[in-house]
Order: C-alpha cells, then structure tokens, then sequence
DNA sequence: GCGAAATGTATCATTCAAGATACAAATTGG
DNA sequence: CCAATTTGTATCTTGAATGATACATTTCGC
C-alpha cells in the first residue's frame, strides 16, 4: 500500500462534530476540570451516532490532553483543559490592545499586493470602478499559535505611506494616522464561517471548523473610506465581548454601550 | 502517530462547504446579481475538489434559486439570490427591535421547564449549588422563517412572576421589568459554533452548519443575575453590527462605540 | 459555419466514515 | 468475590461522497 499521505486532514465528520461540540462545552464550564463526562453510552443517546463515532471523538478529546480515559472508571476532564489562552477583546478596541497584551504577539505577513479592487469592496470603500487598492492577508499569532487570519483592502494613494515592513510590526492603525489620515468612524459586522482549504491550513484547524468572521469598514473624517478588513478568528482562541448597560426611562429603555470594559476574566 | 483522518457523511460534505462558500460571497457581495460566476473548471482549481463536487454545489445553488446555469454561457447570480431578509442588529438594541421591525414576527416556543442549575450557568449568575432555575427555548421566525434559536436560564423565584403564556407573546425584559426586576448590566459574547442535530432541525439548516453563538448575562442593580442567554443565529439571515467613532487624542486614541445607530439597510 | 468554452449527462472505481456486534479488561461497590 | 459499569479492542459490512473519465449539447464570437 502506498503511504497515501498528501493531504492528511482532519475533515469535518460526524466525529469531529461531536469532538468539537464536547470541546464547547469543556470550555464553557458545562464540564468543568475534575468532573465526569457522560459515559460513552450516555453520549451514543444524546448526539445519536454510534459508540465508535463517540470513541474516535473522545481519541481526539484525549489527544489534544483535555481529557484522561480510564478503564473501569471513565472520562475526565483535565485542569489543563481550560488552559488555552483564549483572548477576550471588547468590541471597540480589538487590535491595538491585542498587541500590547500579547506576551508573544507576532505577525505573519502572507501576501502583500496591488489589486484592482473587487466590486463590494470597491462600493463600502466608495471608489470608482477599476481603483487599485492594496491587498494584504496577516495573521496573528500568539504564543506561536494563529488565532486570528486578516485581509485588508486599503486604497492605493494610501497605501504609499507605509512599507511592506512597517506592517509586518506596526498595527495599521497607527501607521495610517502617523501618515496624517484623520479616522473617523467605523462599522463592524459579526458573523459566522466555515474554515476553508486556504484559511483552515492558516489558523491550523480542521477544513469546515467555525470560524467567528468580522467585517469592518473604517471612514476619515471626510467620509472616505480608508480601509476594509475581513477577519477570521478561531472561536476557540478568541471572543468577541460586549458590554452593556440599561438606560433611558418609562416606555423608552434600551441597552447602552459601556465603553471601558473592566478588564476580562479567564 | 496516528493521524486521525475523517471522512463525512451528511448532507454532502465537500460539496456543502463549496456551496456555503459561494453562498457566502453571493450574499456578501463579490458576486453581484447579474455578473457570472467563475466557470466549474475554475472553481475546480480555486476550491481544489473535482467538478462533481463543484456541480454538486451548483446544483443547491440553483434550487435554491440563485444563480441561473446556461449550457454553453455560465453561471449567473440571479437578483433574488439576495431578496432573503437579512436582520442587521446592533449589538445594544438587540431584541426589542427585532420584534418591532418584523413583519410577521413569531416565537415558537420548543421548551418550558424548570431544571437544576447547571454548573456554568450557575456560576455565572451567582446562584448557591442546587439552585432551581426556569429554562426555556425559544425559536425566532419572520415570515414564518426561523432565525435565531435562544435557551434562557432565569433563576426560578424571578420566573414566577409570568407565565408560559407570556413567554409566547411578550419579550423576555419586558416581562422582567414589568414585574419590578431593575436590569442594570448585560455581558454579551459572541462567538461560532456549528449546528448539532436539535439545533440544525430548529434552525432549518445542515448538520455542521456554522451558526453565531451569543452568550448573555444580565444583571440588576444589585448585581444579582437575572438571566442567561445562549443565542443561536444562522449568520444568513443575521448579523449583527456595531458601529464606532474614534476618540481620544494624541496617544491615546481608542474607538468608541455609537450609541444609537442609524436605521439599517438591506 | 466552425471552434472554443461553457454546462449537462453517464458510468465506474475508490475511499473511508460510520454503524453493528461481540468480547476483553479494568475499576468500583456491596 | 461478584456483579455492574466503564473503557478498550477487533472485525465486518455498508453506504455515501468523491474523483476520474469520456462524451454530448448549447451558446457565442470570429
């Protein structure tokens, strides 16, 4: 038999599905450290798939060590379990607080081009049809492990202000205003996606794992826009925090931002 | 070492993601109605499976009713490929509006029981060991279309103050403030997962689909919790948006968010 | 009208996750 | 020690998804 091994990847699968929904939970704390998981058999009733589907997610439970098997006894849930390092950035200063919390912070530079831009792009960014913008894909790594697959389109007469090399250090906010661009406004929209071939190989997770994707649009005090950045985080090292308060009166009450989050826990 | 190597078996596997994939870039944009997809061959390079599975893909597509296939032309993205009502919520105002802005919208209410408290839950709003709270799942659909999928814990005293009835017609805070509970704080997460078989049936999607995971804690005045939420949202019909102004000056300068929003588009 | 390019159709082989089943081995509690 | 419970191991079957290949059909531009 020929050692098939090109493309060894861990594809989405009944078993993977259920790996990743017991993993959810370990680190929701639904299992915390120390307690029981369900018996194999309990889990066959309650994902409906059969005892090997369950084993080979439990194989892969206990091959990353977030859970020990004993025979006789069952499965734990290890302490080290919660150990990952899971970022927890408020909605309104995601990157620049990244660097700076970061221990081992570090950016990938994985392309870095001049494009003519592309149709939605071009309409957020409110160019006119054919205007080149630069293209660049960064990923974030903390502790040597991605978390975090950016690609930014930012208009070409821009762009000029900074090098290939200053993005691969400085956070692209600070270049941008260093070279006297006045940011003014943003919008974000949160959504969820599939891992693909290029991304999954990025951020080292299975092809068709969950990914937390994000799109924003940033504008200069004139209106114009500046830059679009479509990120990619892994839900499992990263979340997206939001607080909020209770304000107005009467018939009238609604959520109100609170704009300096105490810092996070966990 | 064995590398575990995973197969799957619903619903298309390969095929579904492609068909997400372009699904997403239809929706997002890149491919605006009435300009042509990239031909099967193509695809066939850029998502590195075979035509079959290219052709699967394009097939959902079709009954789905977005793009036109013409033997001989190509692929065209059809104007309604966007007419799917797409909510657009800011991440403050999330519930209320939603049910103001629907047309024809509806709550299903899939459960109502009252359970011990789970560990996570349970530490997260602050209640003793052995606490009884009030579970519900509720499903969200406009137009007779399921949306979002939410599982609320309230700790049981509160709960007493409505009833099953009143879950079906009233929102949840409405029902709380009524009945003299002062909500003061929320804490939102946001996050992907994927769709598990209860989840996917409710939420009328594919096993493995990737859904926006929201957790939510609420708190009152007197920082006792008063309710967890763990929303579920298929990212084709929600998203959710947060806008923000730059502010600060000199070397402090932070985003901050917009508290009220202009009124969505699309 | 011809050829290039696109989609449509058909068939076959291969791979491997998933299920079913049976039995072994380890632990715990009474 | 025994019975119940739990995880570990082994084998076989099967079905779905994928890929490879070949050829047909339609459209469009030259």
């Amino acid at each position: 038999m020929t050692q098939t091994v090109h493309r060894i990847s861990v594809d989405g699968a009944k078993s993977h599905r259920v790996y990743l929904g017991l993993r959810d939970e370990i680190i929701s704390g639904a299992y915390p450290p120390g307690s029981k998981l369900p018996g194999e058999l309990r889990l066959v009733e309650r994902y409906g798939v059969s005892r090997v589907t369950v084993r080979r997610a439990l194989a892969a439970l206990e091959e990353a060590g977030m859970i020990r098997r004993t025979p006789g006894v069952g499965t734990v849930v290890l302490d080290q379990a919660l150990s990952t390092t899971r970022i927890t950035a408020d909605a309104s200063n995601l990157l620049p607080n990244i660097i700076r919390m970061g221990k081992d912070s570090q950016i990938r530079l994985l392309a870095f081009n001049y494009v003519p831009v592309a149709e939605p792009v071009r309409e957020l960014l409110g160019l006119p049809p054919g205007a080149r913008v630069q293209r660049s894909v960064r990923l974030r790594l903390i502790d040597g492990k991605p978390f975090s697959h950016l690609t930014t389109h930012v208009p070409a007469a821009i762009a000029q202000s900074y090098s290939e090399e200053d993005l691969e250090s400085t956070p692209l906010y600070a270049l941008l205003e260093r070279s006297g661009v006045r940011l003014d406004s943003a919008t974000q929209t949160v959504s969820a996606t599939l891992a693909t071939h290029e991304t999954a190989q990025a951020l080292e997770v299975a092809e068709g794992a969950p990914l937390i994707s994000l799109n924003r649009v940033v504008y200069d005090v004139n209106g114009n826009g500046i830059e679009h950045l479509a990120a990619l985080y892994r839900p499992d090292r990263y979340r997206l925090q939001i607080n909020l308060t209770r304000a107005g009166d009467g018939d009238s009450r609604y959520w109100e931002h609170v704009n300096a989050p105490p810092a996070d826990r966990s």
